[in-house]
DNA sequence: GTGATCCATTCCGCAAGGTTATCGCAGGCC
DNA sequence: GGCCTGCGATAACCTTGCGGAATGGATCAC
C-alpha cells in the first residue's frame, strides 16, 4: 500500500469529480482513473460509484475511508518531520564530554539549546575512549574530547588546557623546576584511573617526564572529590587547570609550566554520521571556541 | 514517504547487516543499499553507520525509528484488511428491504449472518425508491425490491407475492368475483402511501382493475398497524400475503386471485458497485430464494 | 598474500506511472 | 432533432526509476 494511493483514495472521496480530484493532485484525470482503479483492484471492490454528476464513495469505500484518512495524516506528518530533520529544525543531539572539557562542553550547549530550543540535548559525561566508540557506532553525534582523535573523526581544536598543582590553601608549591623534588614529599590524591583515562595517561606522562614518582594516598571517583580531599589536607593533586571553576574554596590551583603538562581540547564527530542537528551546532564552535 | 522504504528502514534497523536485510526484504543487497541512500537523501542525515561488522543506527535514526515501526505496522494492517476485505472474508453489506420484502429479508440475513459472521450487516427499512436511488449511488449494496427493477440495476427472482385481503376473524371477505362489491361496503384502513408508495401503487392498480373505489377511514404509518386496526375491526385492509407472518392473531389474512394482485419480488444491486461482502451474499440467493 | 565479508558503484532491462489525445456517454439547450 | 458540454475510460507513447548482476574497494582473519 503506497502513499500515493492512499493520498489519491482520501483526496478522491472528499473531491466531487475525478477531474477535481486530480487537479488537487496535480496529476491530470488520466492518471487519476488509474490509480482508482488500481485501488479497486487492491480491494476487489468497487469503491466509487461514477456518475453523470461525478463520482461518489460506495458503502464499501466508506468503511475504508477513515482508516485510510488517519493513515494519509501520519504519514504526511512523517514526511514533514524527515523535511525538519532534514533542515535541522528539530532533532537530537547526543555529545558527550568528560574531565577534559569540564569548562567548555557546558557553556557551549547553553548557548545552543538557547539559540535551537527545538532540538533536544543529551549531554552524557564518558571516558573518552567510550566517546570514541560511541561516534564511530552512530550512538553520540559529537563529543569534546582530548585532541589529537582518530583519523576516522573528524575534530576542531577549541581550547588548551594544562594540568595544574591542586593543594589546600597555605601549601604553596614551588616553581617547575623543584616541582619533582616537592611532590615526592607530598604524597598525591588522584583520579581513579578508570574514570578518566585520558587525565591519568596524562599526569602520568608528565610525572614521567619530570622523573618523579610521587606516593598515591587516595584515589577518587570524580575531580570533585579529589579537590575536597586536597582542601581536606590529604594530599595535593595534579588536576586540569580548567578544573578551577568547580573547585572548592579552600583549594587553590597553580598551572604547571612543564613540557608534557599541556593539551588540547576539541570537538570531534564523525564525518560518516553527521546529523541535521550537529550541522546546526558546528558553527557555535567556530565563533565561540575560537 | 513510500510504504516501501518505510519497511526497508525498519528492517535494516533490526538486522545485523543490510545484506541481512536485503535478504529478508528479498531484494538484493544492491538495492537496499539504493533505498537506505535515498532515505537518508530525504533525511538530510546519516541514519546507518557502515562498519566492519554491519550497520548500526545512529541516535538521528534511533529518533525515527519508533515513529516509522508504527507507521509500518499500521499500513501493513491496513493491507491486510484490503485483502480480506477483496476476498470477502470481511467487510460491511449494506442491504436495503421494504414492505415488499418483509417475509424475505429477515430469514436470510439471518442465514448469511450465519454463514459469514464477520461481516457486519445493516438492514434498512426503506421506501423502494429511495431503494433505487441508494443503490445507484452506492449507499447500499443491495436491496430486496419489488421487480422489475430500473435497466441499470441487476437484479433476480426470488418469490411471488400477491395481495390479501386482511380482516378480523369473522369478516369473511368473499371469492373474487364479488369482491369489489364488497370492498365498496367495507371501508379500508391503507398504509400512508409515503411509507410504501410501492405497494400503494400495486393496491390501487387492482383496485381500479376490479372497478372499485373503496372509503378509507385510516391511514397508518406501518404494517403492523394497519393489522392492528384492521383487527380492531376499524375497517379491512389489503396488504401482502406475507404479512401473516406479522398479523395478530384475531387478523385473517385471505389472497386475492386478481389479475394484478400478484409481483415478483427480487434482490437487485448495482452492478457497477459490487462489493466483495455482496458476493460472498449473492449465492445465498440461488439456493435459498428458488 | 589470500580469502572472506560487507557496503558502494555501475550498467542495463523493464515495469510503472504520467501525459496527450481521443472516445463514449448522458444531459442540457437552442 | 442536432449540437455542445462535462465527465470518466481508453489507447499510445514516453520518461522515470527500481531492481538485478557484476564489480570494486576496504577491512579483517589466518
Amino acid at each position: 500500500m503506497d502513499h500515493r494511493l492512499l493520498r489519491t483514495f482520501v483526496t478522491t472521496a472528499q473531491s466531487p469529480t475525478f477531474g477535481a480530484a486530480a487537479a488537487r493532485l496535480r496529476i491530470t484525470q488520466p492518471a487519476l482513473t488509474k490509480q482508482v482503479q488500481q485501488l479497486e483492484r487492491l480491494a476487489g471492490t468497487v469503491l466509487f460509484v461514477r456518475g453523470r454528476r461525478g463520482a461518489r464513495l460506495t458503502a464499501a469505500g466508506r468503511t475504508l475511508l477513515a482508516e485510510a484518512t488517519e493513515l494519509d495524516r501520519r504519514l504526511r506528518e512523517f514526511d514533514h518531520r524527515l523535511r525538519r530533520l532534514a533542515a535541522g529544525e528539530e532533532g537530537h543531539l547526543a555529545l558527550g564530554f568528560g574531565l577534559s572539557s569540564i569548562e567548555l562542553a557546558p557553556s557551549l550547549v547553553a548557548r545552543f539549546r538557547d539559540r535551537c530550543p527545538e532540538i533536544t540535548v543529551a549531554l552524557d559525561d564518558l571516558p573518552s575512549s567510550v566517546q570514541v566508540e560511541r561516534l564511530r557506532t552512530g550512538r553520540l553525534d559529537g563529543a569534546f574530547v582530548r585532541m589529537p582523535v582518530p583519523p576516522d573523526l573528524e575534530a576542531i581544536p577549541l581550547a588548551r588546557d594544562r594540568l595544574a598543582i591542586a593543594s589546600a590553601r597555605g601549601v604553596e608549591p614551588p616553581g617547575t623546576g623543584v616541582l619533582a623534588a616537592w611532590l615526592e614529599d607530598h604524597p598525591l590524591v588522584r583520579l581513579r584511573p578508570a574514570r578518566g583515562p585520558g587525565l591519568t595517561a596524562q599526569v602520568d606522562g608528565m610525572l614521567e617526564e619530570l622523573g618523579c614518582r610521587p606516593e598515591i594516598v587516595q584515589e577518587a571517583d570524580d575531580l570533585q572529590t579529589v579537590l575536597a580531599l586536597t582542601a581536606a589536607h590529604l594530599g595535593v593533586a595534579v588536576v586540569p587547570a580548567s578544573a578551577e571553576r568547580i573547585a572548592p574554596p579552600g583549594v587553590q590551583l597553580v598551572a604547571i609550566d612543564a613540557p608534557r603538562a599541556e593539551w588540547e581540547v576539541g570537538f570531534a564527530w564523525n564525518p560518516a554520521a553527521t546529523s541535521g542537528a550537529l550541522r546546526r551546532f558546528l558553527p557555535l564552535l567556530d565563533r565561540g571556541g575560537a
